[in-house]
Order: structure tokens, then C-alpha cells, then sequence
RNA sequence: GCACAGGUGGCAGAGCGGUCAAAUGCACCAGACUGUAAAUCUGGCGGGCUACGCCCUACCAAGGUUCGAAUCCUUGCCUGUGCA
């Protein structure tokens, strides 16, 4: 019947499920079930922008046990364009990734890209970072693009505020950030009754089966916003649950505000989000930041660090982050961390990665992306594992000591 | 041997009478990076100090001109190119 489609939007069955919970914090353990894989959480996603998490393969991605990771509408939009991607069988046959996708919206782009954007309530409008044209980004075709591309998981259009900004300001981005996610979902919900009808298939609940077309099976998550102030982050979370969604995220958040400011946001924000619903805080990132989100019951996080810091020269060890191109570096005959089974760590020593990046040399940027996105699968791994066993405070603790202290005795 | 052209900080290379402890690049040292305009960016890079300023030693060497020289003159040494 197809009577009461519109109903079918928000009646799906859930993606998420609480395997277990920590007895010390609002830490969780669970599952994210999307169409093409369940995705075990708390989960980090390395960050591929450009279908491509920037110098690795997707073998490489995929043996190191990730089982999602992110793309960016706004870049894929320009370049090489939703119409390719479509033609192309979408976004996961393009990039040959047969795991789960989540795609930003482009609203971060909002915040990194502000001095070539305008905003306005219809859309925002940049001048394209490649070549200056101009393009209308609009929460309907943001949304439309991305159920086009087929990705797991899409985001809704959000105004990303700078830090610092003025409580007035944070309250209209929060405000037209939930104007958008309505609008995104109306248009999701226009787009997949419209092909259900073209299908024939009728209404009722969609099957997550990865047979089925992938416009039908995206997800759509909202963004939470409110800049640093509780109140509105507490507010913006409460008016965005009652529209609905299959899981949060939490935004504007590691855009250079203070650190002691991150926890105080994720818990107004998450205070207010459904326990059985799946959090996302967008961005985080540092391991030591993660932790205080999983504290307080994030699910999903993206960084492009590991990836990003990687290119640059920098590891992540148990013993705090260390850089691959000074001094100290040169004459190291070991691996960048000796509690690390890695590929990198287990065949090459640091006075070779120093080599190759003083050298110039691709091989050293992917070695270390390789072993920082492995310390990542090993560092949630012991999240995981630590909740289950519900000692996730200590493993805090005790990862905090050596990942911190030994940064500040080295220094 | 003769004729040109040159000798500047670790290297390359600007400067060609004062505003020069000397542009710029590389190298070197340190740091940053959180929904990627990022294999990027920011500092530092002669020595010393009672340091948002001061003092010393510095542009091949030694003399000289000048109030003042990396910059002009003389000689020496060295390098490159051409001719013998």
C-alpha cells in the first residue's frame, strides 16, 4: 500500500543496537547495522574526502579492519561530480570501497572555506576552491547528491560556527541549521517515496538487504549545533530528536576552541539525545578527546588526523605523539612504537622513516599514515574491549598517564 | 703567460657608499595540525647580553679613500671563461 508513505521515512527498523555498557560512564558498546555492513562502535572513521583516504588503497583500508569510512559531498559535488558518481554505479563501486560510506554534508566546508562562501537561507553558495566557479550547495541537493552517490550514511546540510562566536550568532546558526535538517529530510523523504513508487514496491519498512537499490537505503543524520554555549547545544539537541532520525551528530566542535570546552558541549549535547539511537561527534580526533566522548556516550567519531599528521611527520605511539623529521628521529634503530604489530612497525625502523621524509620520499607519508590509522584500530579496539569489561574509567586513566605524561617528560 | 668575468652566511644566490648581521631559495633546528583548499603551515637559523633593546666579530686577505665600505681604489691569493 502505499497509503502512508511518508510514514515509512521514520518508521524504519533501527540501524543501532546497545550491545553493552560500561557501570562507570555513559560509555557504550554497540552496532550500527548499514547496508553494506554492520560497523561495531565505538568506531573511527579515517577520513577519505576525495573517495580516497589520501595515500592509502583500499586494500590497505580494509586490512587494517575499518568498516567505514567518510567522503565529503561538497568536494565530490566539484569534483568529479554527483552525475559521474551516479553513471559510475555510485560512490562505493567508483572508489572500489565495498564497506560502509558516510559523507559530510559540506557544512564543515561552511566553517574551512569561509572566506569563499555566502550563506544564505536557501543555501550556501561557494566559489569553488578548484576553479572559482560558482556552485549552490541547498539541504535538498545535498541531500539528494549524497542518496545519489548510494553512501551508507548521509549528513544533513549544517552552518559550522567559527570559535569564538557571539551567543546570538550560535543561536542562528542552530536555528538554520535545524530549518536545513528538516529540509533534508523532506527531500530525502520526497526522493525515496518517489523511487519506491518508480519501483513499484509500494511502502512499509525498507529491508537494509546491500541487494537493494542504495538510493533506497541512506541514512540521514542531523547535525547538533550551538557553539560553545550548554544551553543551546541542549536546546538544538532536544528540537532535532523530535523531528526523528535514525541517529546525531554532534558538530561545530574542534574548530579551535579551548579543550576543557569539548566535554562540557558533547554532554549538554548528548544529554538530550535518545539512548538507543546512535551519536556521532564530527571532527574528534585526538585520542584523548575521544576518550571524553566515549565517556560520555559518542559512538562514531572521524578525524582526518592520523591521516593528515601521518603526511606530516608525526606518529601517534602509546608514549603520546612523536615527530618523525626531528633530530632525535635520525639514529633510531627501532620501530616508531614498540607495542605496535602493525606492517610499518613490525619491517621498517624510525632512522628509516626519518630518511624518507627528509628524502622526500611517498613511501614515508604512507608508512606512517599506515601505522597511525593502525594505532587508531588498536586504541578503539582497547575502548571496545575496556567497555565490554566495564573498566573503560580505568582504561582511561591508565592510557591518559602514559599517552600524556610521557609527552610532557619528553618535552 | 695575456685578456675578460668573478670571489657574500652550510650551499646556491641578491645586494653594489649609509636605512645590511646582509633579500630569496635550499639545507638545518623546533613546533603546530581535530566533519582535509594541507606530502601543509608557523617560528628559528654569526656570537654575547642586565635581551620588544644593546654590544662584539663579519661579505677572500692586507692596505687605502671616506664622517661612513660587502659596496670605491691598490696589491696579493684563488676561481671560471677565452686566447696563446
Amino acid at each position: 500500500m502505499l497509503s502512508n508513505q511518508k510514514s515509512t521515512i521514520n518508521h524504519q527498523k533501527s540501524i543501532y543496537s546497545v550491545l553493552s555498557k560500561d557501570n562507570g560512564s555513559c560509555a557504550r558498546r554497540g552496532e550500527l547495522r548499514l547496508a553494506h555492513g554492520t560497523v561495531q562502535t565505538p568506531v573511527f572513521m579515517p577520513v577519505g574526502t576525495q573517495a580516497t583516504v589520501k595515500t592509502l588503497s583500499c586494500e590497505e583500508v580494509e586490512s587494517l579492519g575499518y568498516e567505514i569510512i567518510l567522503a565529503n559531498t561538497y568536494h565530490l559535488f566539484l569534483r568529479p561530480g554527483i552525475d559521474l558518481l551516479e553513471a559510475a554505479g555510485g560512490l562505493h563501486r567508483f572508489m572500489s570501497w565495498n564497506r560502509c560510506i558516510l559523507t559530510d554534508s559540506g557544512g564543515y566546508q561552511v566553517f574551512s572555506l569561509s572566506n569563499r562562501r555566502q550563506v544564505k537561507e536557501e543555501g550556501v553558495t561557494f566559489a569553488s576552491h578548484v576553479d572559482g566557479t560558482r556552485h549552490l550547495l541547498t539541504p535538498e541537493n545535498v541531500a539528494a547528491s549524497q542518496m545519489r552517490m548510494g553512501v551508507d550514511i548521509a549528513m544533513c546540510l549544517d552552518e559550522c560556527p567559527p570559535y569564538p562566536v557571539s551567543e546570538a550568532m550560535a543561536r542562528d546558526m542552530m536555528d538554520r541549521t535545524l530549518r536545513w535538517a528538516k529540509r533534508c529530510q523532506a527531500e530525502m523523504g520526497r526522493l525515496r517515496d518517489g523511487e519506491k513508487g518508480r519501483r513499484g514496491e509500494g511502502g512499509g519498512v525498507v529491508s537494509l538487504s546491500p541487494s537493494l537499490p542504495v538510493s533506497l537505503s541512506t541514512r540521514l543524520f542531523p547535525i547538533v549545533q550551538g557553539g560553545t554555549y550548554p544551553a543551546l547545544r541542549k536546546e538544538s539537541a532536544q528540537r532535532t530528536v523530535e523531528m526523528d532520525f535514525p541517529g546525531y551528530a554532534v558538530g561545530g566542535l574542534s574548530v579551535g576552541e579551548p579543550r576543557e570546552i569539548l566535554g562540557e558541549m558533547v554532554e549538554a549535547s548528548v544529554s538530550a539525545l535518545p539512548f538507543e539511537k546512535p551519536r556521532y561527534l564530527m571532527g574528534v580526533g585526538k585520542p584523548q578527546d575521544i576518550l571524553e566522548a566515549v565517556e560520555r556516550g559518542v559512538d562514531m567519531f572521524d578525524c582526518v588526523l592520523p591521516t593528515r599528521n601521518g603526511r606530516n611527520g608525526q606518529a601517534l605511539t602509546w608514549d603520546g605523539p612523536r615527530n618523525i623529521r626531528n633530530n632525535q628521529s635520525r639514529q633510531e634503530d627501532g620501530p616508531l612504537d614498540s607495542a605496535c604489530s602493525c606492517s610499518t612497525c613490525q619491517r621498517y625502523s624510525v632512522q628509516y622513516l626519518s630518511h624518507l621524509f627528509r628524502a622526500g620520499e611517498f613511501l614515508g607519508l604512507r608508512l606512517v599514515s599506515l601505522h597511525n590509522l593502525a594505532f587508531m584500530v588498536d586504541f578503539i579496539n582497547q575502548i571496545r574491549k575496556s567497555i565490554e569489561e566495564s573498566r573503560f574509567v580505568e582504561f582511561k586513566k591508565r592510557f591518559l598517564e602514559r599517552y600524556i605524561d610521557s609527552k610532557e617528560q619528553r618535552a
